[in-house]
DNA sequence: AACTATTTATAAGA
DNA sequence: TTCTTATAAATAGTT
């Protein structure tokens, strides 16, 4: 839909992407209602933009019911329906139990994200910093582990891609001697030699020239600065 | 798009309803997928058509990744189980989501404490460094506050005790000059006044000098320092 | 942010 | 369900 036909990979041009981003994610918005109205189901969306912002979009019911009958759904498959005939004396037990421990890790997490501090002793505080101070250097080394991957992987690709080059670099400019020979032949054969005559820059080894530049322009600009571009998006942390 | 403009509003027919569903469905689905080809979007998609079936779609992490991106995002802005008293009817159902939402707790700790980091990309691991960094911010500056009450406090103590301090010796001094009178009065009534007489330290001064002295060591080592070691076990983050 | 030439999605029909 | 086709809608490239 469109001017031109899009293959399906991603935009290289960033602000390109970016545009396409916002109107793709309006239709797509735009899709979901009508379904969750035409056909009276149930929807819902959520988008990542690369520069991690969030976009979403729930039919009539809110996100959280949806997410949670998923949930419900997911965990039933895998689990293949839970015998329901369970004790029915345990039952009340068994869910204060899960409810306890549920309470216990919201309110954990609460504490990891640095919510209802005030609630908190200086001690639980110290201990706390200790454990998020930890594992937040576990995170980043893990972090930079994964990007030096990414790194050697491009540069391993690079180099790949530059031998390849130099071999078709290699090919024209036999073609171009090739071709350089049958001249100077047509030359003795028709016109008279002259000392005086300056041939213009010969036209396949100008092409030639060009297209090494254009390459490597192109690998310069492409592959490696978009592609790591799209390794470090927003936060560069340590 | 198609043959007639359609409304938006639930289309009655129930077959041609089931028609639409299965075919929009499918447009859906493919939207999602090249927004996020195309823009390197994450997306999820759930769909529950009016039968209860499921359709999901997920860019490449899978689901419960994104939805637990999603549940970073998206903590604050919700009240989690809104948990009525009323015991829920359906007890296998209950049950299920109850131990979906642990499963979900705790995959999610563990990543907070920097565990099962694998798993995660490098996105997702930029996100989570993130959340930390901005926590340990907020935790770092509790801890300050606690520490800077703690200490103001303890100063208003000290001060509060070196004054009765100060009371007491004053009182003892004036004991002791009493007593240094009386003392004078015996000795003139009962003892021969001698110059070559070499008086013992008085045991009252003594004994007051070494009680102030006491106490002031003892405020030291115990009140100030003591508690100060309670304040500052181990770590000193920031 | 608008515009428009195209492509794409899909409603209706078979 | 699946295919076909006329037409509505979405959108890529452009201004």
């Amino acid at each position: 839909m469109g001017r031109g036909k899009v293959e399906l990979r991603k935009i290289e041009n960033k602000i390109n992407r970016q545009v396409t981003f916002s109107k793709r994610r309006g239709g797509l918005v735009k899709k979901a209602r009508e379904i969750s109205v035409l056909c009276d189901a149930e929807v819902a969306l959520i988008v990542f933009s690369q520069n991690g912002k969030i976009f979403e979009y729930s039919s009539d019911s809110c996100m959280e019911q949806i997410l949670e009958r998923y949930e419900r759904y997911s965990y039933a498959e895998r689990r293949l329906l839970p015998n329901n005939s369970d004790l029915p004396e345990n039952w009340s037990l068994e869910y204060t139990k899960l409810k306890a421990r549920i309470d216990l890790l919201q309110r954990n997490h609460k504490h990891h994200m640095g919510e209802d501090l005030d609630s908190m002793s200086l001690k639980d505080l110290q201990n706390l910093e200790q454990q998020l101070d930890t594992a937040l250097k576990l995170i980043r080394s893990r972090k930079n582990q994964l990007m030096h991957e990414s790194i050697s992987q491009l540069q391993k690709k690079e180099r790949a891609i530059q031998e390849k080059n130099n071999i078709l670099a290699k090919k024209i400019k036999e073609k171009d001697k090739a071709l350089v020979q049958q001249g100077e032949w047509h030359q003795q054969n028709q016109f008279p030699t002259s000392t005086s005559f300056i041939s213009p820059p010969h036209p396949y080894l100008n092409i030639g020239g060009n297209y090494q530049e254009e390459a490597a322009e192109a690998r310069r600009n492409n592959e490696l600065d978009l592609n790591l571009d799209s390794l470090y998006p927003c936060h560069m942390g340590c």
